[in-house]
DNA sequence: CATGAATGAGCTTTCATTCAT
DNA sequence: CATGAATGAAAGCTCATTCAT
């Protein structure tokens, strides 16, 4: 009982740390943050840190699990709707968006990491094949349906669509004048085009594809 | 004359220091090489380093603006083509490929560091405007001939373009077993229907599109 | 209780650093002496210094508030005595001597350095402006007692007189074989005649003035 | 002949870097100014630098041996006027006012320097010597001409005199808001005491003493 | 559980000086 | 006579981590 409650209490301390260190690193990224800011964040001191973590290493793996655990978490909901094509667009919004800006640096700064630490490419690599598998399935029961085009690989075009949204969401910083709205749109328009089968691609579904397109 | 060779040298020697960073920086990320790993890799002295570059940030600065030159070159060749689909299209393989992962990897340095640092993000910017200048223009070249849906924004397309194939060559660090050469035939696919006009986009072009998709 | 005793370690464990910049600025300069120096000195670890100050110029800048502070309290003690110019004269040996000469050199060295530095030239103004005001207090009292001419400012007075002892004790550097017994009798003479009134400068006080000025 | 005029050439750029060198060092410092800040403010190479000295030390020694000699042979126009005093106080205008403000901090560097460079201490005492004796020998031709009080020892009273008047100079930077014209006149009031004889203590010389001391 | 003192390697940068041309 | 490329030691400072309390 006491035991449980220590292990609480050690978890929600973990938690708080991780807190601070997310908004260490989004200011700061992974290296430009450092274990002192951290600790300032969490208003704890340099040395309890480590009792917690035994290295700056590790709080970024457990921050990009947590991170990652919660993007995927997003993606299980995606198999409980009926229709396939609707399901995945209304997902896209999310990554969009003022308060999504820190995940989306986050999700920069991970891909920089992962190319050189491969524990944490092994995480990364891990929860994209988790959320790839889940796209792919659903891709595959519209598949099924006759909602998706027959002919597509789904795992391959899961793989396009996740890359789709992240290189979309990565424009902002390269273009800070894009607008938003307009940009969700035509992605929106454009996964569809992507997964639609042969017959429906002049007509995508019910959307009114025009006024969509029609932007100028 | 003297002087002009003097400036040469200077420039060369410049240059070679610039390669030597580009390793480093490969390797290591921005934040990551230190200069001393930089001269070392130049086989110079830590002091010389100086008489070259002001600080680490102007290497960064001045490799940055190299590489999106060297870029940016790439696309100037898409305005020479006639079809300008194809003319797109055959500037993606480009980016893929084994010898391309360098640049990839660089593009999300730069992603990362501009995201903290203004005078770079400017440099991003900047870049990221022209590449998308081009590109629209060549869309609307398209429109004119009635190679581009007329409905398409081409300065929203173009954007949408970039982040496209910029997300999917990120995906070769968070799926490293992606099959580059069919995830690049899926990508052109998608790209083309993006900007197919509406009665082609059941037959874009004369591609042998059903084979392309039909990769299971 | 155990806060305040870590506080009073922490003042401690400074007072030691400072203490040991004090010998390496002594000995060096504030330029010449390095962190490095001052922390062998110390004896603590280059990175430790950087627990107890935050830059090599804060611990300039302690140092020299903490030694004027010392100095402006030798001051407070003129205050106190009845003859105005005796209690004047009584504090004048204490700037000569062997174990003075550390601080005349680290005057030297606070003046070089506020010539250049705002915030050391501040702290100097402040404490000379302190020490002032009291040797002025000091002469305002004195005219009223009718042992200080009257015609003088004592403002102005002051200053000189400052800057008078300053001088002569910089003259250690300047000839080094300089006599000092010799040279405070002479010293305290002319302070006496700048001083003292009209009436009396030509018998300043019972100080017997022809056996001190026939020093050949 | 050309030999000559190399070594008149030799000279003069010797000069011009000196020049420079002054420059620097009343800007920064001896220490904090650099052999680089020196050649680019002599419009020359660094290594052309050492074509003329041997070291930046070097650099300094001539500086300071120059500004020394250009110090003492205003010294040496004491000599020549028949009032010993009047000559003596004439001089001491010239080290106050804005324009001799670099002489003066170079004072103080020189002093900070000589305080722990031997070489340097030497040129200075060297110079310092120089001077004394020629205040002290004037000190002498008034004693004989009874202008100067008899049983004041010349050398030390020059000293004193030195002191006092490098001293008050000090002062500016002590105290920005010191009125110049009033230092000097109480200056000169006390140098007068200092070495006036006795009976003309009370009216020292024709001097309107009284306006100059009521400044209240 | 918690503190903060302490470490030492490493960082970017500066500097006086030397050398090849 | 003149350049500027080149050196390498040392500067002030930061950092992830450890340890005594």
């Amino acid at each position: 009982m006491g035991r449980t409650l220590d292990v609480d209490k050690h978890r929600e301390k973990s938690q708080q740390i991780l807190d601070a260190a997310w908004r260490c690193f989004v200011r700061d990224g992974f290296r430009g943050a450092s274990t002192t800011d951290i600790c300032r964040e969490a208003k704890i001191s340099p040395g309890h840190l480590y009792h917690y973590f035994p290295s700056k290493e590790a709080i970024v793996e457990a921050l990009i699990e947590k991170s990652l655990q919660s993007i995927a978490s997003h993606f299980d909901g995606i198999a409980q709707e009926e229709d396939v094509i609707q399901s995945l667009l209304s997902k896209v919004h999310e990554g969009f968006g003022k308060p999504y800006r820190p995940n989306m640096l986050l999700n920069i700064e991970m891909l920089a990491e992962a190319s050189r630490n491969p524990s944490i490419a092994k995480i990364l690599q891990r929860y994209t094949q988790r959320m790839r598998s889940l796209l792919a399935d659903r891709l595959r029961d519209g598949q099924e349906r006759g909602q998706v085009d027959r002919q597509l690989d789904p795992d391959l075009a899961a793989t396009i669509l996740i890359g789709l949204v992240d290189g979309v969401r990565g424009m902002a910083i390269k273009d800070p004048s894009l607008d938003t709205a307009k940009t969700v749109e035509l992605l929106k328009s454009l996964m569809t085009r992507l997964v639609a089968p042969e017959a429906s691609k002049n007509a995508p579904s019910d959307q009114p594809k025009k006024r969509v397109l029609n932007v100028r």
